[in-house]
DNA sequence: GTCTATATCGCGATAGAC
DNA sequence: GTCTATCGCGATATAGAC
């Protein structure tokens, strides 16, 4: 069975925002891209906003998944680097949303609420890794919770930006880009962790 | 003499896009805030691109000076904090842009290309000073090039998303917040200098 | 579910008087 | 330099037929 029309809507929209920004869209852009009428788009959704967070939300569904950290073992510097790396692919996926995530969020506080606890998923992901560590003794210097916090706020600030800052400078983002994001954060990380 | 009225439109301009984005900002709006008709407003600027360009060499002309760096002297820790300290209070005064940056930088090649270059600036700004204390011996542990470039990479994502990222989680901006983003790039360039 | 037709609105931009 | 008046356009959103 051929794919439901709201998704399609999603599909179109996704492709047009990625490529020109949700300001240059039009819900006629949209229907158009999609195949459909303009008054069949308003029949699914109820205007742009609502794709939009359409269009977050699975976003937060893939990131959801990608910030599971195992639990059946400490997490390693491995684990760090592919939860990055899965972290890269999911947002190069959306690359609107990282582009105007900070005027979209403010624009919808339902957005801006249901982003934040996404977020706190994954910063609470670094800060548990590290703390991990300090607590197992691996560390070649130790460290206090003040300075577990800065850590896992410079990987944070890494694996939410460093696709912006590629972006900026119009450099391609690909497989190498993401292993150049995850070396910063492993230089950063290296003085503290033993090898 | 009373301020000029191109200059008052861009005033009035700055700080409706800071409030509302640019987006939701149309040039009547920014006409009534200044207190002049739509028409007069056109006859100061072509269009609305043109008074966020204006906006945008306003602040480039502020960070040009900011990454000025001592001629006389080696640069030192301290001039790499006060460096990031005065571009965070610059920035600060022009939220809209880093809430917006990389899409409106995407719709008008003529401002990234400033951007760019504004930037460039910066960026080497910090490589220099790390390379300065490379060479004069500073250093606990020796760096090579690749390293100094990743350092100066991990600075200056700070300093240009350090801001973002607190406007996100809705922390408010000040001189605290900027200390903390100077405590970060702190504690990541620590291991490799003398105190 | 999907279409066509349409109402409403506000934006960008210009013309022309003063 | 500044104003008023206005045109043309496209966007959002709804109504009603199929």
């Amino acid at each position: 069975m051929a794919m439901k029309t709201k998704d399609r809507i999603l599909d179109a929209a996704l492709h047009l925002f990625n490529m020109q920004g949700t300001g240059a869209v039009s819900t006629n852009h949209i229907a158009e891209a999609a195949g459909i009428s303009p008054g069949n788009l308003y029949y699914h959704y109820r205007n742009k906003e609502e794709i939009i967070r359409a269009i977050f939300e699975r976003q937060f569904a893939a990131l959801d998944v990608a910030f599971e950290l195992p639990t059946d073992r400490l997490p390693t510097l491995e684990d760090i680097q592919s939860f990055v790396r899965v972290n890269f692919e999911i947002m190069s996926a959306y690359t609107f949303i990282y582009r105007e995530m900070i005027a979209l969020l403010r624009q919808d506080a339902v957005l801006r609420s249901r982003y934040i606890a996404i977020r706190a998923r994954g910063y609470e992901g670094f800060q548990a890794i590290i703390a991990a560590y300090a607590q197992s003794g691996l560390l070649t210097i130790p460290i206090d919770d003040h300075t577990i916090t800065q850590l896992a706020d410079i990987c944070w600030l890494i694996s939410e930006f460093w696709l912006s800052s590629l972006d900026i400078s119009e450099q391609p983002i690909n497989d190498n880009q993401f292993q150049r994001g995850v070396d910063l954060m492993m230089l950063v990380l290296k003085p503290y962790f033993k090898p």
